[in-house]
DNA sequence: GTCTATACGTGGATAGAC
DNA sequence: GTCTATCCACGTATAGAC
């Protein structure tokens, strides 16, 4: 921030800090057009249009640039994903609505979906990565088990199984249509198996209340 | 089979067929220890006690190892978890029990998985491999709906949907449950999650003939 | 800090002796 | 058919001039 007066250098003098984010920006545009396997330090260089000793005193090494795709530009897209509740609508439509959301960001940037899958399988099997999918898994409860207690909450609902369970069925059945729909590329049967789910989930809810 | 008289050669005359065969298990193996981007043409001819030359007159290419497996190895060990109706039971037992079935072979062979998840998403890349995915998961969707089939005939059943959206929905919730298995390693939490599935699918069922 | 040039290893694939 | 030796491209990372 405050460090970088950039009197009179001969070449370009940009800040570590945005090199960085150029860099990791590069990456995922590089791995979404062509694969993680494909962005190499130096196709991400070209990328960002830096030469390609930039890459190493931006980063340590290359799983460096994995932890921070992993760790904060993929979830980005999906944090969004959760709408508000209509108390007076449905359960069905609410968690309808839901599924939908999170379908919707996927539809938008399927490449995204694909890099993400790729890093996630590439990370399990580095050990000093393999915490981030773990993490990114837990996150993703966290954020549907919240979602769950707002709906409950203001939908006047309760449910009958224990919520965390609901929130490790829908992340489930999230992922396992995006799974589904890498090999099928169908959006129809993506969005149509999501809605059936909205309808099965909804019946784990009732009037607050109901014994 | 009946080519190879094997003479008086003076090295070692094994048929080609063999050698492919057991270059595909030794690959197998490399990848469940070691991943698939560490099984090179080399490492896998190591594993094989096989010359490195050897792998390029048994394949013509790596590509051509991928397929190889693709299309038979993995999916031989899932090929048994469709387990047999028990009428008298509970549409939510039989349910369950299809559902841990497949997840126990699963829990066997957890590498297995991982493999083909890396396997998987390889093949989604390469333009020459892309369609591997896609017949496997219409592969795994005519089994279910066989198996849905089966079960409403012999437990004197209807659905009350679609079958192949319950099939959708039953495949999606299987590789849902592995992918976040993949992340949290906690065969409890999988195993719970697919029981707390069962019921639900279960509730898509009813006697023949209701209205 | 920035960039060029290079080191060093390893990948898939092949040529050519046996 | 089989195996050894080699080719060539490309990966990450670094040394060292500016």
């Amino acid at each position: 921030m405050a460090t970088a007066p950039a009197g009179k250098a001969t070449k370009k003098h940009i800040s570590a800090d945005i090199r960085r984010e150029r860099l990791v920006a590069a990456a995922l545009r590089v791995m979404k057009r062509e694969g993680v396997a494909a962005a190499t330090t130096r196709a991400i260089c070209a990328e960002a249009d830096m030469p390609h000793g930039a890459f190493h005193y931006c980063f340590r090494s290359k799983q460096e640039l994995y932890a921070a795709l992993l760790s904060t530009d993929i979830n980005i897209a999906l944090d969004g994903a959760w709408p508000a509740v209509t108390p007076q609508a449905d359960p069905t439509e609410n968690i309808r609505t839901l599924l939908r959301a999170y379908w919707s960001a996927v539809e938008a940037d399927p490449e995204a979906q694909v890099v993400l899958t790729e890093l996630v399988n590439l990370a399990l099997r580095e050990p000093e990565l393999s915490e981030l999918p773990a993490w990114e898994h837990r996150a993703y409860l966290d954020k549907a088990v919240s979602y769950l207690e707002r709906f409950t909450d203001e939908a006047h609902l309760e449910l009958t199984i224990d919520t965390r369970a609901l929130a490790e069925m829908i992340i489930a059945a999230l992922s396992g249509v995006i799974s589904s729909w890498l090999s099928h590329r169908d959006n129809g049967i993506a969005l149509e198996t999501l809605d059936n789910f909205a309808a099965l989930f909804a019946a784990l809810t009732r009037p607050r209340g109901t014994v």
